[in-house]
DNA sequence: CTCCTTTTATACTACGTGTCTAATTTGTTA
DNA sequence: TAACAAATTAGACACGTAGTATAAAAGGAG
């Protein structure tokens, strides 16, 4: 890397954590760095995204170092958890970034809000995935609740604890909230209140991707239901193999053509609307309105 | 109130939520309500002071709506809980507080910082006695832990629920949340894992009267378990009664004069360590301890 | 009308971000 | 070494902000 953009990048540093955001000028950093404001501009478009350059580079030194606790290791272990927990909050403190980051999501400036809102929701994205590892497959419906509400407590609880103690171990926090957490598998499973369903993951993060892989499964259910009933409903051969034509090529046509043919589609469903078996049925009401989620999905991703 | 200064608080609040406080400049409220450069630094110091004076009101108002509730009402129903927690978040999402004061306690400036820090802390506190209402005064040691992640999981769990449904309704949360505390108090009742005693309380809000009335309790006990090992010691009847005037002295000097006489308590404590039946012992110790505390809280009180 | 207070308009300081430019330094190539 | 290109510099500049200062104008009470 450039020479100048490192200064500029390791006094940035320094006095972001040192003053904060709003209270380290350009200026300070110039000085700091011994670099000039037309190398600065030269470098960087504006304050905002100099400090995003900066801690995109921290953010993913904290995830690596959380990563590297996991190898040779069971996913499925509370103590890895506690430690990756602990570990994240103990390099928080050390660097003094509670502030900062609490300034930055809170700030007015656009685009530093969304980089700090986007890290945000990965952390409850890594928290949400190492839940399922923790607590298995079957209770992810209430693990996105899970992570979040967890998120939650370590925040507040180390807020709290840091100013009632000094030189605070975040483990006793971590772990005091984690036994909490705990309580909530069994407690949920068993009144199975739910807050926000996972997919919302997807959307948050914006990977439409990832919603159609969702919405996949139960389109491929109710596709398949579909043709279950044209199996067994009273009607000629030909209509039955048209159906089943239909539903084939909407089946393709959605989930594995890289352009579907939206108005080929449509035009297909209203054949199948045609027939008194479908037409107004619930059934075909629901099959109708996932195709449109889908197809909404799929051309707001090109 | 002056109709001027009227204005400006009017326009100030009305800016403010809409933009933010950063974003409003003292110009545009100027512009907004009539009002002079000159007047406004007439009636307030700094933009400061004047989000201050407009947001005092407001939380004055929202707190009053949440105290409303409770009369007539059994203080430790459920239900009656419930529902001023959702009153109070419905208030925030219907003047869309949500933002505006992530912004202002996350902002550099120190006194705003300082403002939004004390009515966090009176919302934990308000927390905090409202659950004493709920779960008993015997589950006291644990309450301060509770109301903090009560408000941790009510904080996150509404920000990212607002963000899954349009027109959220503040009430699915806080029954959520608060069905996952009533958990906890069984659990931990169990274990006996605390993490910040409720003393705290006080020692943050800075209200040092406080800290002597739960001082006191251990000390009259310490003062009472002395008294009984002088009754049980065999020592001549003169040094008995010697040492009962001092703690009589000791206990009506510390905790019910306005002024204690400092140095006069440090002497009597002295004759009382020069007889061996104290001197070294650990219940001697912790009696002076205690005594050094409740002067050193008293005298910082004054 | 007079006196006093409130209010206004406006100029000013000090500081912030970000643009622009002409001069200078540095590195590379012939 | 000479020449050229790129990086870097200092500093002026435009514009917006908070807060101060002041003289003129407006308003109200006796």
């Amino acid at each position: 890397m450039n020479p100048k953009k490192k200064q500029l990048l390791d006094a940035a540093y320094r006095l972001f954590v040192e003053k904060g955001y709003q209270s380290t000028s350009i200026q300070d950093i110039l000085d700091h760095s011994n670099v000039s404001k037309g190398t600065f501009y030269n470098y960087f478009s504006s304050k905002n995204e100099l400090f995003i350059d900066v801690f995109n580079v921290v953010f993913e030194k904290m995830r690596n170092v959380r990563k590297d606790i996991l190898v040779g290791r069971d996913v499925s272990d509370y103590e890895t958890f506690i430690q990756q927990g602990n570990c994240y909050l103990e390099l928080m403190q050390k660097y003094k970034l509670y502030t900062l980051f609490e300034e930055a999501v809170a700030s007015n400036e656009k685009e530093l809000k969304a980089f700090m809102e986007k890290n945000r929701l990965l952390e409850i994205e890594w928290t949400y995935h190492r839940m399922r590892d923790l607590f298995g497959e079957e209770k992810a419906p209430y693990l996105l609740d899970f992570a979040v509400l967890y998120t939650g407590m370590l925040q507040y609880a180390m807020y709290f604890f840091r100013q009632s103690e000094k030189n605070t171990q975040p483990e006793r926090v971590v772990r005091y909230v984690f036994n909490r957490l705990t309580h909530f598998v069994d407690d949920v499973s068993r009144t199975e209140e739910q807050l926000i369903p996972p997919r919302f993951l997807s959307v948050w993060l914006d990977r439409p991707q990832d919603e159609v892989v969702i919405r996949k499964e139960l389109f491929v259910k109710t596709n398949e239901h579909m043709k279950r009933l044209i199996g067994l409903s009273a009607i000629s051969d030909a209509s039955r193999e048209a159906h089943n034509e239909v539903l084939d090529f909407v089946y393709e046509e959605l989930l594995e053509r890289k352009k579907p043919k939206i108005h080929l589609l449509r035009r297909a469903l209203d054949t199948l609307d045609e027939d008194p078996i479908f037409c107004g049925q619930d059934i075909m009401a629901t099959y109708k309105e996932m195709v449109d989620e889908i197809v909404m999905i799929r051309t707001k991703s090109q």
